[in-house]
RNA sequence: GGGCAAGUGGCGGAAUUGGUAUACGCGCUAGUCUUAGGAACUAGUUCUUCACGGAUUGAGGGUUCGAGUCCCUCCUUGCCCACCA
């Protein structure tokens, strides 16, 4: 190693990265060489880091893990010739960019765009190879209006379940034109995708504003701790539900996590049972039978009660009668421990009939049964279920033997129904807030409501003096007399509106007729490897994924999913294992970690930390490794040059060609597989091979050295771009072509084996590829013959290339 | 309570999927060069033992010539969902 020391004093150069990452960063801009081209006959490729919402604190260094994993990935797949769409843009409507203009007094947008500026000068020194050209932002005109527009599409349609697909709602409306106006009206929203209608919401009067499930904390507000109630407002919802089994289905055809999978099958929950009505008896009123659900009809002979929840028609339709109990399940709490007590009322004077034995079974009103699944009703098996006998023991309710029976001659006796049930509901889509896409619709004095037209796109949000709720739990747009006046609607889109469809976007930014061009969806077609966080599973994934469906069944895009891919990061937490955050005085600013040891170490350092599917734990005393990494590379370089110079004919050894060769395979492997820790591993081992071999004297040809470089490219795009213009290259080394291996060149002349006797190593032998199995267990005989002596071998086992075992 | 992961040196982790455990990096120890070094380079570094040797992948058991890897029981940690009938 003396000789690569005293080459670099005489040069007296180290890696200036300060110099060089800006350098490069400003070419590739400049030279375009990230641009990708809607059209071109190069095979296709989109890889899409999921975009972020600019917070105003900026970028710790767990962000940017998934943009350099997405960024190696993209720089491969550039310079094995594929055509890469590789986009960045910001999601920029929702709660934060609100909270801060009400307290800054100081319009959203504005907050937005500073905290856009920060973020991108954070991403900028990281190297990114992004088509900035393609740019978007969620809450620009030019895009929301097109969410507007997509809104508008779900409005206009409604789920065909014979045709599986969606259609256009005008089809029904031959259906209702027997009915009043206002009727119809009632009819039709009743299959629109888009509908309006009512939900609960958390209601805090003393801020006088709905609240988010995370902002409601033990039934007190998070900020000021004021009473939370619950309350029904007006809300729009998405149908999702038409859509659960495609959104089942389509799992089938993707390349997702078999894990990711299983949260969204379980998320949407679709369960396989029989549906079966009770007649009741007793004083009963206008509702005769209760209805219920269940996926073990096999366990009928077991049941001894019905439960109901307190919101069950048999109650609401009977307000007077039941007006006690009403009170009473008033009083019941909603909290996480509330609820690990069962709580039940029993319904004097009236009961159901058991369809089989005719047995009459006490109903009650209790809070374990769900309003909203099945139809708020359970039959109770104290016998065969954990919660109905949780629930007997505490109320007395005797338990039955249950007499299991095959479904089928229930089914017959009784004549049911197979029914399908799943967890997942309808999605609320609307805000009671400012900061959101304004929903596209005028509502008339009479009640009646007409969507706007594409021309009248996009309703821009108008200027209000205050970003506050008003106090009615309204947004502020219904404190402005103009926009009440014209009839708009007052809520806005949820954050997750502008978010499910962006990826569009990228493909075609700039078109003024369509959310995308028919050019550009049947070049890009959809996402070929989508790269973010898990916690997005059963949000935005689920919501991307239903859009894109409908879309697909409107004719605009042309595939089923949206997403061919898709990986996730785990998360980096703090030198303290916990998440990074300010509150633990934990975060780790990357400017810091580039400024001092340079955009390429702090890359292959995010890379080198760990699997990229884990939570590991941030330490910045390790980027160290990787920035001498490096300067060794930046070393070696200057040696090899002035070999070359020197020399004019230049072998490499076979040895090393060999490692070159085996690295190739590795690390294109790796980086496919998204195994960025061992790629980056190899290519250190590499390095060491690169540098034993200067040490003894021998001689590199640069072809090889720069097949190296190529490599380590998509870690390190700066230094290789500069080392490629040092070995006098044109253009970029980041558009150059990806080196190939050899395979005859990968297998070497001598392999160490193993030798084993009863499973226990005992010595190892040197083997050349010529020796026969025979000649092989021989010379390792001898090699361990002092743990033979007077043995007898029973068994010799050879394992070509890796292992001889001897059972004795 | 349910589901899904995962337990390997002082630390982050690797292991061709049943075949030489601890690659690579950090840290640490010693040395070289230096006015100096918290720089760079060289050598060493799982534990135990002066050594020969022995032990070792959360614990215990099993299958196998051979187990970090497969099976069973248990323990621990992390994440997600939580009364979905």
């Amino acid at each position: 190693m003396a000789q690569v020391k005293t080459m670099i004093d005489q040069d007296g150069q180290f890696y200036n990265h300060k110099k060089i990452d800006g350098k490069w960063q400003k070419n590739w801009i400049k030279d375009e060489i990230y641009k990708a081209v809607t059209g071109s006959k190069k095979e296709k490729m989109y890889v899409l880091s999921m975009f972020p919402y600019p917070s105003g604190a900026g970028l710790h260094v767990g962000h940017p893990r998934g943009y350099i994993a997405a960024d190696v990935y993209a720089r491969l797949k550039r310079m094995q010739g594929y055509n890469v769409l590789h986009p960045m843009g910001y999601d920029a409507f929702g709660l934060p960019a609100e909270q801060y203009a009400i307290q800054n007094h100081v319009h959203p947008r504005e907050a937005v765009l500073k905290n856009i500026k920060t973020y991108e000068k954070q991403l900028e020194i990281i190297g990114l190879s992004y088509d900035w050209s393609r740019k978007i932002n969620t809450t620009d005109e030019d895009y929301y209006k097109w969410t507007q527009w997509i809104f508008l599409k779900l409005y206009n349609h409604y789920y065909d379940h014979k045709a599986g697909k969606a259609k256009p709602i005008s089809e029904l409306e031959g259906q209702f034109s027997h009915l009043s106006q206002a009727d119809k009206d009632r009819e039709l929203m009743k299959y629109r995708l888009a509908y309006e209608g009512f939900s609960e919401v958390n209601w805090c009067e003393d801020l006088g504003t709905v609240l988010a499930n995370d902002e409601v904390i033990e039934g007190k507000s998070e900020r000021g701790g004021y009473p939370v109630v619950k309350r029904m407002m007006r809300q729009w919802f998405l149908r999702i539900t038409d859509y659960a089994d495609r959104l089942i289905s389509g799992l089938d055809t993707v390349d997702f996590d078999e894990s990711l999978k299983t949260v969204q099958k379980n998320w949407i929950g679709k369960s396989f049972g029989h549906e079966l009505s009770f007649k009741l008896q007793g004083e009963i009123g206008e509702v005769e039978t209760i209805k219920i659900f269940t996926t073990r009809i096999d366990t009928l002979s077991g049941v001894t009660f019905l439960a109901i929840s307190k919101d069950h028609d048999l109650i609401t339709k009977n307000v007077d009668k039941f007006s006690k109990i009403i009170i009473q399940t008033k009083s019941w709490g909603t909290d996480e421990k509330d609820l690990k007590i069962k709580r039940g009322i029993i319904l004097d004077d009236i009961y159901a009939v058991h369809p089989d034995n005719k047995s009459k079974l006490p109903i009650y009103v209790t809070n374990y049964v769900l309003s909203d699944y099945g139809f708020g009703a359970v039959m109770g098996v104290p016998d065969q279920d954990e919660r109905d006998a949780d629930f007997a023991s505490v109320y007395n309710v005797p338990t039955k033997e249950t007499k299991l029976e095959k479904p089928e001659s229930i089914e017959k006796r009784l004549g049911l129904k197979k029914v399908f049930k799943y967890k997942i509901r309808d999605a609320v889509f609307a805000r009671q807030r400012y900061w959101g896409e304004p929903i596209p619709l005028k509502h008339d004095k009479d009640g009646h409501i007409t969507p706007l037209s594409e021309k009248e796109l996009p309703l821009k949000l108008p200027k209000v003096s205050s970003y506050e709720p008003i106090g009615s739990g309204e947004s502020p747009l219904a404190g402005i007399k103009s926009w009440v006046k014209a009839g708009y609607e007052t809520n806005t889109m949820p954050g997750w509106a502008g978010s499910s469809w962006y990826f569009l976007r990228y493909m075609d930014a700039h078109n003024k007729t369509a959310p995308v061009g028919k050019k550009a969806i049947d070049y890009w077609k959809q996402v070929d490897m989508y790269i973010g966080g898990r916690e997005h599973t059963t949000g935005h994934l689920l919501y991307s994924r239903f859009w894109h469906k409908f879309l697909y069944d409107i004719g605009l895009t042309v595939t089923e999913e949206p997403f061919k891919a898709l990986r996730n990061q785990g998360m980096i937490l703090g030198d303290d294992n916990q998440k990074m955050s300010k509150r633990w005085g934990n975060v780790v600013n990357p400017d810091d970690c580039i400024n001092t040891y340079g955009a390429d170490a702090f890359r292959m350092y995010e890379m080198f930390l760990g699997p990229f599917d884990s939570s590991l734990p941030w330490s910045t005393d390790g980027i160290i490794g990787t920035r001498r990494f490096i300067d060794r590379v930046w070393r070696l370089a200057s040696v090899v040059k002035i070999q070359n110079e020197k020399n004019k004919k230049i072998q490499t050894s076979e040895k090393l060609v060999s490692e070159i060769n085996k690295t190739i395979k590795k690390v294109t492997e790796d980086i496919d597989g998204f195994a960025f820790n061992t790629a980056v591993s190899s290519l250190m081992i590499l390095l060491n091979n690169f540098e034993d071999m200067i040490q003894k004297k021998e001689n590199i040809d640069q072809k090889d050295f720069i097949d190296f470089v190529k490599l380590l490219t998509p870690f390190a795009p700066h230094i290789s771009d500069e080392i490629w213009t040092i070995f006098k290259n044109k253009k970029s080394i980041n558009v150059a072509p990806w080196p190939k291996y050899d395979e005859s060149k990968i297998v070497e002349g001598t392999v160490k084996i193993g030798i084993q006797i009863n499973g226990k190593l005992r010595g190892d032998i040197e083997v050349s590829a010529d020796k026969t199995e025979n000649e092989i267990i021989d010379e390792a005989k001898t090699i361990v013959k002092n743990h033979l002596e007077g043995k007898v071998i029973k068994k010799i086992i050879y394992i070509k290339g890796k292992i001889v075992s001897f059972v004795v």
